[in-house]
DNA sequence: GTATTAATAATAATTAATATCAATAAGGAA
DNA sequence: TTCCTTATTGATATTAATTATTATTAATAC
């Protein structure tokens, strides 16, 4: 049970610290391997679900989306999903804290925690949008798992 | 381009729209092989994509859990996931339209649409759970993908 | 009825992520 | 410092949900 500090642990949890844009396991792994070209993917996964249970890192899962990101900033907050880039981003509105307890009430739920996500546009798309006919397609991230 | 109608398309959107459990689309196809047992899963999972793009059957993908589940309610709502048994229930609170407007404001995003899943543990969960010590483990869904 | 082609059944392929396992190395004890 | 224990690694196989492929079947228009 007791951890060992490893190079690889170190670098994973550098390299979602240095982020601001909530990398995704792959974009973590392409981070590190520059600096560590030993490095194993399955170290990737294996350590960002460590940190994850350490609560360093925080993992962020898109409904109907793949795959996860990963974000640095621990506190309660939301995210906003760029359907045209595939970009994740923070919200920056309140923590929603009482509609939890709504539904404790009406339906009997021990409710322990919510996540609201947003799906939109974001700022540099809509720009692209304006000058080309339309993004779709054009998705850098490449794999989405649906479109609804 | 024209749709035609095939007895595979019927059966199941009727199990969709018989069931009041969200289910999956593994359990869609259990439910139709025992009418039409020639069916294929494929099948189901082209058919589901079919209904969803025809607005006749919404698609509940939820963050960090797979797989996703149906719906054969259209209307706006938000659901509850039960990490205990995986059970996913419609939630009875409003729907908060105004969220989006916040976000649209402050990060310049245009904001389509926005999804709230809540998790806690179900009322038969949590009535197990007085009775053994815990529920851990005997999910009967099986397959969660990960667990923070 | 016949022709056209959307839809099907069966199966192979895909993709993110996990499991396996022999080899390596962290870090406490001697 | 050296040795020992075992957590961790790298490489690879495996898993699971879903999609792609393809020859065959069957709706629907004519």
């Amino acid at each position: 049970m007791n951890r060992r500090r490893t190079i690889q642990r170190d670098l994973v949890l550098a390299a979602v610290q240095k982020s601001c844009t909530h990398p995704t396991a792959d974009e973590i792994f392409a981070a590190v391997v520059s600096e560590h070209p030993s490095i194993s993917k399955a170290t990737v996964y294996r350590n960002l679900n460590l940190l994850v249970e350490a609560g360093l890192v925080r993992r962020v899962p898109l409904p109907g989306t793949w795959p996860d990101h990963f974000d640095r900033t621990l506190g309660d907050h939301y995210h906003v999903y760029c359907e045209c880039c595939g970009r994740v981003s923070d919200v920056d509105i309140p923590y929603q804290a009482d509609l939890a307890e709504q539904i404790a009430e009406s339906d009997g739920f021990d409710v322990h925690r919510h996540e609201i996500v947003f799906h939109g546009i974001c700022p540099d798309c809509k720009k692209k949008t304006m000058r080309e006919k339309s993004c779709k397609g054009e998705n850098e991230n490449g794999t989405e798992r649906n479109e609804d």
